[in-house]
DNA sequence: AATGAATGAGGATTCATTCAT
DNA sequence: AATGAATGAATCCTCATTCAT
């Protein structure tokens, strides 16, 4: 019954901590944005006082920042484009939009606190936000090799432009589930916009052959 | 002893005051988002004292509220679909994204303040956020129409699907455009969207046809 | 029994207030200095919530910066130098002596606060630091006068020393008070020093007549 | 397993470690008194955790009880009575004088600190407060002895209160300093004052032999 | 129509200190 | 000899709101 004890409870141990207490923040500024998460909520929360989360985090941006990037790691490792055995370029793209899809189902908190973060304008940009353009841009890296991969015959600016609007379907669409709720069937609208972005690349480089 | 003295320096103006308000409200809710905007705020924003806030309005919930009703009115005003004299549907509507475009680089606070209330979730709703949910419907059915008189040979699943995607192109875009900056023309934007979902609406229709 | 109803307690009277939150502080940043001197216990000695103080100072700096200027002004008032009735220079500047000495004795806020405030010297210089400096500046102004108008004879470079060595002797003696307690009697020590600076003056006019 | 380790990187060396500390705390404690000093900042400053900072001292009042020790007796050494080679009973109290000016110009933080330290006063009296009253009481026996010295004529009434002027000036004066920065040269005011306490302390002697 | 003053609750953050290792 | 982690109490200050005038 009592088993190998694994931690003690009571006895020190930081990184179990730390992780308790970004579970706490993600759900909470996933759901309240930045100003809207406090401190406190995120003490109770967790069940850690609030000044032991002041050990772990400089201050309060430093731990939302901390949020986004261990919420980036985690959401990015979901979203692979699939193996070679899962068909042509566009059939793996396509699976690669449900699992974005999916991914951002099941936790939207990432990309809801990160647009959040990104439409405050407030007078000394916190690190936060910072850190979201930060890995916003890896991601969209990654979306820009998909497409060049995907569609090798398009030149850079239709690649920027078709990532660009890739991107911008499926923030768009994300809020929109936001908004309506399970009404919207978040996997099959980024499947429809996947396929429209596909051949819209197709049609761009055919206009080029020309 | 003073009878009625129709105006005179302090003698208030409720309706300019008003404005005065909702005009600091806009410009710092907008940037700030509803925890972010303290009343306190808006009073040295306005010049007005804080308790001159709650004559006007009940109370934050209330103003923010305001806020939204008054911007959209602005909003919807700049947005009509344009006449006939402008050329084909197709032209029109082409007309009205490049329109919609320019409204929101110039006024960018009322969709900014909405996407962020669309966002958040909170234990008991505030009714600035239905209201922004009850003008967004409005909006809704706005486009739904211009699709609907665009390609009119849509079934009304169709026009849906058309005009929630429409929707989330043009919020994705405005985000895009909010995290690059003027580097993102969103005129250009709104129109490569609009062309997209026209051409798509086209081949949809010629698909049922079949 | 009811008689005039002087405020009805529980009314609005701002300047009474303000007065209630400044006799708190100085008592108490005049023992515990200016880190000491927390806004909590300011708020329980006079009565008032600490929101409250709020409303009547910016912040702590700018309530203690006024508690400054407040017991300069009294002070100010309370060491003018006496009337010719008083006799010879000497004789009125003794008796002013006396009356400073005094002073100091019976409100030694005003003198403690200042010298800790001086003595401190952190990252980022207090309004309340300068606002000190800028009184002590017009103290030594008006001891610079008496000097001259004792000594008429010295030139410039020894009226300022002279003014130096005496302010610096007030200093001292106060902080010896303030160690040794009623042991040390201050109004004596003060006319000791006086008797002192006003002899070494005249043996430096004398020299200086040489 | 390892055995009894002499030395080793983090081995530990007690002595050093404390040092450290002290030096810090010195440092934070100079500047901005006894509540201005917090553990974290002298951890900060010494680079020692705090807890370490625990194992050293009690509590922070220990801490600053030490500094104050400590900073006493550098103090002390440096301002020796001179030799009889150095000259007269006289010349030998100037050059002591100038002595003690230079070292509290070169280290003001001692008697910033313990003067910051005597002009407060709290509820419950701290031992570092009491420790700078034991060290200031040797100072002022040492003082007495040199007026004892270089005026044995005198009765010892005369003596004490020309040591505590002799004190009360140089405090004066070495706040004067701190408030006016290096227009003050405190090495000229010292040997002005002890002149000056000389010259009275002649007189009284005179006065006295009538 | 407006406002000066007040206020309790809560905001982020720092404090001195402890304790198991 | 030292330290990582934790913690309750206190810090300054802002919050939305009220209310008598």
């Amino acid at each position: 019954m009592t088993g190998p004890r694994t931690s003690g409870k009571k006895r020190a141990n930081g990184v179990e901590s730390r992780q308790r207490i970004l579970d706490a923040a993600v759900a909470i500024a996933g759901e309240r944005g930045y100003d809207g998460t406090s401190i406190a909520a995120v003490s109770a929360r967790c069940g850690l006082p609030a000044s032991s989360i002041y050990w772990h985090f400089r201050d309060k941006d430093d731990l939302i920042a901390a949020v986004i990037e261990r919420s980036f790691e985690t959401w990015l490792a979901a979203v692979e484009l699939p193996g070679e055995e899962a068909g042509t370029p566009l059939d793996r793209a396509m699976i690669m939009a449900a699992n974005v899809a999916k991914s951002l189902v099941n936790e939207p908190d990432f990309l809801r606190l990160g647009l959040m973060l990104a439409l405050e304008r407030r007078p000394e940009e916190p690190r936060s936000r910072t850190v979201f353009f930060q890995v916003r841009h890896i991601a969209r890296q990654r979306i820009e090799e998909v497409v060049r991969f995907v569609l090798p015959q398009l030149d850079e600016d239709a690649v920027r432009l078709l990532t660009t609007y890739a991107i911008a379907g499926a923030d768009g669409l994300f809020v929109q589930r936001e908004f309506n709720g399970d009404s919207v069937d978040l996997v099959e609208m980024f499947q429809f916009h996947a396929r429209l972005v596909y051949e819209t690349g197709v049609r761009m480089a055919a206009e080029r052959a020309r």
